[in-house]
DNA sequence: TGTACATCAGTGAACGCGCGTTCACTGATGTAC
DNA sequence: TGTACATCAGTGAACGCGCGTTCACTGATGTAC
């Protein structure tokens, strides 16, 4: 069935990028293949060529992608709440909850794809894509922290997210053990209670 | 060069054993082959299999090996210290340095293999290498922790851990960014400020 | 509006390469006499 | 202590397989008349 609509060719690229954000989290960035890919997206792998240059162009939009939907989860929970604690603690029950450690194709990038992008070349695409998106993330966390000092509010998102980066990835690599949850019980009270700090 | 002595037969075992420690920390577990580790520990590949039954034991073995040269620093640095305040600060401070960051063959695994271990399947044993590591890490921070109770100073130490090990992860995926920076400087002042808390 | 034809999205075989693992072989080591 | 020989640590070719990428091809799409 090959020469598809315009229109379909568009909603085919846009479905091999939403399962790579998907597995890109899943696997990691070295963990899934071209034709993996491909096939989860329901087409051949030799199509992939007319949509991206490369595995790495893809890697940087799915990337880029997957922070996108945290930002966007993010703002829905900070807009519901009354007052800026509310939204900080919204922020923080959210990401240590046990569904974002078990469903890693749809947890936030920062804590699935750090390991992976740490590893690439400097000059690999993936590697801006997430230094943007943690810096998109940070801006939200800055918003709602409590300081009129802008440098001391993105300190206190600095320390927030890598807290909750770091407790995610424990718990992800220790899980079934009983300290697995430990670790976010643990972090999610800390983080509670240094709002009271 | 075939049959080497029992004695050299041992240190090459040892030698392997040392450089896949450093090399699935620098690459990855699935980032480094067995045909490499064997080269760099100055063998061929064939003679692998009658040092280890799979690439899975070794990489159990490298990764418990890992641990235990992170909990003889951290052993190191504590012994020097005058009070369990000073200690902290120095497991902290050698924690969230520079040489940490860019020095991934011989950093901690916590931060460098959780990402691959949260891969592995459960049963692989890697698994249990990388969680008995985790306790033995903590067990130090809990014993410098401050309070009385024993339940509270686990609580801390998972904090403090969560925190540097988020902290050294964004840092290197962010690595040659401002930003980056910035993220092990303001954990640091973070985790000083706490102990006065 | 209807027809002829150029375009190009997707297919599937093929490229060179590296992977984890196996195995027949080599020859120095270590042992039995 | 010296000799004959079995053991076995390490070698390198080979196994089946999957990788990222390329390319000749197909045939529905989209356009020019």
């Amino acid at each position: 069935m090959p020469r598809v609509s315009k229109e379909q060719a568009h909603l085919n690229r846009a479905r091999i990028e939403d399962v790579s954000a998907r597995l890109f989290r899943e696997k990691g960035l070295n963990g899934i293949s071209v034709a993996d890919l491909m096939g989860a997206a329901g087409l051949t792998h030799g199509g992939f060529y007319g949509h991206f240059t490369s595995k790495d162009e893809l890697a940087a939009v799915a990337c880029a992608n997957a922070f996108n939907q945290s930002v966007d989860r993010w703002g829905k929970r900070v807009e519901g709440q009354p007052d800026d604690r509310s939204a900080q603690r919204a922020l923080i029950d959210g990401y240590l909850s046990p569904k974002n450690l078990s469903d890693c194709g749809n947890a936030c990038p920062a804590n699935t794809l750090a390991s992976d992008v740490a590893r690439e070349a400097p000059d690999k695409p993936v590697r801006a894509a997430f230094t943007a998106g943690i810096s998109d993330l940070l801006e939200i966390l800055a918003s709602v922290a409590p300081s009129e000092n802008a440098a001391e509010r993105h300190d206190t998102a600095i320390v927030q997210l890598s807290t909750m980066v770091g407790a995610i990835m424990l718990a992800r690599a220790t899980a079934g053990d009983p300290l697995s949850t430990d670790i976010l019980t643990a972090t999610r009270e800390a983080l509670h209670q240094s709002l009271d700090g």
